[in-house]
RNA sequence: GGCCUGUUGGUGAAGUGGCUUAACACAUUGCCCUCUCAAGGCAACAUUCACGGAUUCGAAUUCCGUACAGGUCACCA
């Protein structure tokens, strides 16, 4: 009996030999310090806030390296995979703009030669690696059942050792040969463990490309690399896989940090070359007992990336404050840069913060409506266009139907050095410009400030609309406005009033808060001039007579 | 419990032994500008870098302990 026999019985349909492979998939023809990284989710829900922020440096970098960036699909637990869990991650990239570049195009669909790129594809490529690994005692079958595995650990719980399957309690890598091909012939479940040969007192290294030098003690659990299903577990997996795929770079969360000497110990086991690692920060938030925590999929809405796709919140400004998380010196670079874009910016891993940073939902709005105001008029329109025709028909179309009125509305005290900064989302325009569309306009009250009298507001209205309505321009307007105010015994300029408030009945404020009010029903808005310009009088004729209306009632 | 990682203001953070009386940005507050709002300008906001000790002429920065937080110890990834 030999390891050979074993292997036969277990893999009797393996005929390839990992040298088949290695054939197979050739190392990449690619520049010098050209980077090779993946997105590797698995399909179990949408794609979250830390996954993105991932998936966003795994794309840059290689971006920036003239290298390659590949999804590949982690489903080995057929239990948590959903439906349409693939599609479901494509469409979140492609909602970003991260494009791939090799791997998952669709659920039926790959792109590149070193596919497949979905792991459950791969059996075939797993079970040659398995068979190797037994042949070469570098692994064995293992048939304990649940119940003795939690014997094992009830027994180091009580004598206070470590927990796991090493040592004396890996019951089946004591197993003599003849028993585990009997066993196994009988048709006895078992899952295949590795048979480590490491020391838990001497230490391993790694580099981590943003942590630095972590230090470990060396994996001595035989932990499982095929399930009884007869799939691989994540880190037989990633092994095999990023090997093949000639990942030069893993990018992953620091969940894994702890995981890490298991898969040197496989890449070496294995004689693959050891990538380079880089544990990135988890996005985190604060609950409301004020404790820190993972973002969470289950609990937090904002998690989900297709959350900002519905507040209407520009792809584009999500990717920016996550570049200013990743990279902290990202924002004060792009400050200095207004015109250059996340493409021209030179991501490294050593500015990376290595504890995971609060997830801040202001500061990304903040970003966003700077983001917007930079804007030109055709851009946010289209922008508004692409969510309204979503989330918001009504609104779709009369923009649609007023398109060059909607674009000088939106264009209002934008093309300046400073533009004005209004909206931080496309959900919360409508409710910001509704009142230039009579479709959307029919106040049934409004709040009036200082002047409330009835008949002193129609007076103003009147008085300016017979006298003072029609002007040329902005200053024009004003001095208008000013001199209305004047007639009727208000303040024209705003310092006299404040000196001697009881020499007039009020003030130009007061006078121009009575026109905005009866125009748009609310007292704060963008520049009067142009909104009234916009309107047209016609328009402003109906809104006045609305209020004589209104106020008569 | 073992192992690992981290800890600078309300938040994101800069900082790698002297240029730090701790940058910058968000938030907050106040003032100015101003027809309202937005924007803008100015100012305030950590006498201190979790705590204790050590090294040093000198430490947020190095070392050692402690505390706290997070991760991980699955036939999940």
């Amino acid at each position: 009996m030999t390891n050979r026999d074993l292997a036969n019985l277990m893999y009797p349909n393996v005929t390839k030999t990992p040298d088949d492979y290695e054939k197979k998939y050739p190392d990449r023809n690619l520049p010098e310090g050209a980077v090779v990284s993946r997105f590797a989710p698995s399909p179990t829900g949408f794609v979250h806030m830390g996954s993105l922020l991932t998936a966003l440096i795994a794309a840059k970098v290689p971006k920036d390296t003239k290298g390659v960036f590949y999804l590949r699909i982690e489903d080995t637990d057929g239990k948590r995979s959903i439906e349409n869990g693939i599609q479901g991650i494509i469409d979140d990239l492609d909602n970003f703009d991260i494009t791939i570049d090799e791997g998952v195009v669709s659920e039926s669909l790959e792109k590149g030669i070193y596919g497949p790129y979905i792991q459950t594809k791969r059996k075939e490529i797993y079970d040659t690696y398995a068979k190797y690994m037994i042949e070469n005692d570098l692994a064995y079958p293992c048939f304990c059942s649940e119940e003795e595995l939690d014997e094992i650990r009830s027994i180091q719980e009580k004598n206070k050792e470590r927990i796991g399957y090493y040592g004396k309690y890996a019951r089946c890598r004591h197993l003599s040969m003849e028993e585990a091909y009997d066993r196994i012939k009988n048709g006895e479940k078992y899952v295949i463990r590795l048979k480590s040969h490491g020391d838990f007192n001497k230490k391993v290294e790694v580099n981590d490309l943003v942590r630095g030098k972590l230090e470990f003690p060396e994996n001595d659990i035989d932990t499982i690399l095929i399930k009884s299903d007869g799939i691989p577990v994540y880190h037989f997996a990633h092994v095999i896989d990023d090997h093949l795929m000639r990942t030069t770079h893993i990018l992953r969360g620091e969940e894994w940090i702890s995981s890490t000497p298991i898969h040197l110990q496989l890449f070496r086991m294995l004689g693959f070359k050891i990538p380079k690692y880089a544990h990135l920060g988890l996005v985190m938030k604060v609950d409301e007992d004020g404790t820190r925590r993972k973002l969470s999929k289950r609990k937090d809405p904002e998690a989900a990336v297709s959350y900002y796709h519905e507040k209407g919140i520009p792809v584009e400004a999500v990717k920016l404050y996550l570049m200013t998380i990743a990279n902290s010196n990202f924002e004060e670079w792009l400050n200095q840069n207004p015109d250059k874009t996340i493409d021209d910016f030179k991501f490294d891993f050593k500015k990376m913060s290595t504890s995971g940073s609060l997830f801040d939902i202001e500061k990304l709005l903040n970003i966003s409506k700077n983001y917007i105001s930079r804007l030109t008029k055709e851009e946010v329109y289209s922008g508004l266009c692409e969510w309204t025709s979503e989330f918001d028909s009504e609104f779709y179309n009369i923009i649609v139907n007023y398109k060059d009125y909607t674009m000088d509305i939106l264009n209002i005290e934008r093309e300046q050095k400073k533009p004005r900064k209004d909206y931080a989302s496309y959900s919360e325009i409508k409710s910001q410009i509704f009142y230039m569309y009579d479709e959307l306009y029919s106040p049934t009250g409004y709040e009036w400030g200082s002047i409330t009298d009835r008949k002193e507001i129609m007076n103003i209205l009147n008085t300016y609309m017979d006298k003072y309505f029609d002007v040329s321009c902005k200053e024009e307007w004003f001095d208008n406005v000013r001199k209305l105010t004047d007639i009727l015994g208000y303040a024209s300029n705003m310092k006299d009033y404040k000196n001697n408030p009881n020499n007039y009945k009020g003030s130009v404020a007061d006078i121009s808060t009575v026109l905005r009010v009866a125009i748009t029903s609310k007292c704060t808005t963008p520049d009067l001039y142009v909104i009234m310009k916009l309107l047209g009088k016609e328009k402003i004729k109906k809104r006045i007579a609305n209020i004589e209306k209104i106020l008569a009632d």
